[in-house]
DNA sequence: CGACGTGTGGCACTCCGTTCCCCTTGAGAG
DNA sequence: CTCTCAAGGGGAACGGAGTGCCACACGTCG
């Protein structure tokens, strides 16, 4: 039955326009009552997007399951993923719509306050991992932004390509630029992640500009820190 | 007339809620035919947004108006607080209108493809001074979504806030962050920047999963290092 | 057989947004 | 003073989206 609906909706939409397509038209080329079409589907810009509900749900669903010892930031770029592989799952479809929403003012927008859905998704997520942490408001909020429109960069560009191609290549190059700029550290070299709990810190990564960094776990015996420090220096 | 139109409409909606009031409730309050609000105003959901329009205006002529001597991401966060000085207007009017879009669902969606439009109007500024640049078209709309995403999470604390206080502080402040993040060159933050020669290291910027970083120039007295690192700990 | 829950169709209604037409007002030309 | 013309406002009616209500056709269970 939904699926009866959406595929009379588009035969009418690619034939003659979003807009010059009615409800009634819809229903009966489906076959179906009118009513029914409401009832599965909220509102008639709703049949153009009709799995996004379920993707959210889904996305939601990841983000909920996921525990600390994931990284957040690569975690909601992760669940962007999932979006794209909706997308994947039917290219054609997803380009067919893509060129309709680009060209109906009104589709464009439902499309922008879906989008605005995942975004919030990301970014309550975000908000929860980020509690305490120095502006973890603001951080969860634009990280979010920035990976929905790395995102969508990605997206749009597979879809004018008109499905051509591997999408999960081009987002995750895309996502990797975000990571990079907001990377838990910016991208933290094997040199700069913590050591495990135990053992020795370990010294002195040389920047440029005579700087040395010494990555340590908190609580970490302070004599072996000091060692590390001098067997770097000394070393120089 | 305009202005008497959003009067009426802003009396009614706080009243008895946006749903609840028809255009017509509208016209008549404000004494006008029902032809002329849509003459101002293309929508019902306009009236709730009465500048935007001249906003997104003003804000394209501010970009389309910069030379190739503008850094580009400070030329972007300037424009944002464009939208933000046409809050800051109207505190009260804002905080109303603010309610409002909070908590109806329709309100919010519309606003939320208003800001999508003041992104576009970014990010295609962005494009044009990126281009050439590699991943150009990425870059621009990334840091198009994190300033309006920076932006928007200080206006609306501020807005929470009822207004008080100064709403260009925090949103400086939130652009600042995006700025540290993209800036021309990655921008190490305060923190991570080395100490200049001569001067005591700084110590122990606290990251999560209780790491402490030490930044220090090499050469520094290992007594000034460990006295930097015990007190980091020592605060703990 | 009848009661009941569920999914569906049909009808009528409200309201948004648009189209078409008429009215007033006021300025300028004859 | 009258005619004309343009512009801004008002009114009537219409099309279409979305909703509420009720009736009907199925099934299942008693």
């Amino acid at each position: 039955m939904r699926d009866a609906l959406v595929a009379a909706a588009f035969r009418l939409f690619l034939e003659r326009g979003y807009e010059q397509t009615t409800v009634d038209d819809i229903v009966t080329l489906a076959g179906v009552g009118r009513r029914s079409f409401f009832r599965y589907f909220p509102s008639k810009e709703d049949v153009v997007f009709p799995d996004h509900e379920r993707c959210l749900a889904d996305m939601t669903a990841f983000l909920a399951a996921s525990g600390t010892e994931h990284e957040p930031v690569r975690r909601v770029c992760e669940a962007a993923r999932l979006v794209l592989l909706m997308y994947a799952e039917n290219p054609s479809f997803s380009v067919q719509r893509y060129r309709l929403t680009k060209q109906v003012p009104g589709l464009r927008a439902y499309e922008v306050s879906v989008v605005w859905r995942y975004e919030r998704a990301l970014a309550e997520y975000l908000r929860g991992r980020f509690t305490g942490r120095r502006d973890g408001h603001l951080r969860a909020d634009v990280i979010a932004a920035a990976v929905v429109a790395a995102h969508n960069n990605a997206l749009r560009s597979w879809l004018r390509s008109d499905g051509r191609g591997e999408a999960t290549a081009t987002v995750d190059r895309a996502l990797e630029y975000v990571r990079s700029a907001f990377g838990p550290h910016p991208e933290p070299s094997p040199d700069e992640r913590p050591t495990p709990a135990g053992e020795p810190p370990r010294a002195a990564v040389a920047r440029p500009e005579d700087v040395v960094v010494i990555v340590s776990r908190r609580g970490t015996p302070l004599w072996r820190v000091v060692q590390e420090i001098e067997t770097a220096l000394g070393r120089d």
